[in-house]
DNA sequence: TTTTTTTACGACACACGTAACAATG
DNA sequence: CATTGTTACGTGTGTCGTAAAAAAA
């Protein structure tokens, strides 16, 4: 798992769209839809359902999607963490 | 910046050692050195001391090792709740 | 000399884009 | 037929391990 591959699933769950989530992050759709199988194939659960014209969380996608977007905001307030030179207030 | 760096990272912050991470990881050093060296540049800011004969963190690097556990955690529970078919308690 | 980190180099794995294919409406 | 997602294939970037080099004790 890495955060790239959250990243693209955050992005095709609030898109609903594999194409629109392509455009977004400005990939092929093909690069989509591989990461998100290989999301799947790893944690050993569909996360979307495909049927239909449009695109629909699981359960579990549902449940994966706070999480996945929890890890993407903690690592992205590492970059703040890592500029502070004195110890940051609170600490 | 990817989980795969901050598993790096961490293990580098708690074996104080580019060398006993390695042996943990199971990787050669050459790629330790490699990862955190990428990161600090992704950063912009150096995360170890290498002075004297044995690796220090900087403040920098000490913020964001605490930020690098709560990813490495989060990411991890991601598993247990797509794990989930049914909603998970508490949600 | 021994230990530890960094740099160089060649090989392999992974992710990408283009394009063809399948399925749905 | 139009749109959307998947599969196939060739290419390029990144990461790895081995090995050599540099630095410290």
């Amino acid at each position: 798992m890495e955060l790239r591959h959250l990243h693209t699933f955050v992005a095709v769950a609030e898109e609903r769209s594999f194409s629109r989530a392509a455009d977004r992050l400005r990939i092929a759709q093909s690069a989509v839809s591989r990461t998100v199988q290989a999301l799947e194939r790893e944690l050993g659960h569909p996360l979307f359902e495909r049927s239909r014209h449009h695109v629909a969380l699981t359960v579990a996608g549902l449940n994966a999607l706070n999480v996945a977007r929890a890890t993407i905001e903690t690592a992205e307030s590492l970059r703040g963490a890592a500029s502070c030179n004195e110890r940051c207030p609170g600490r």
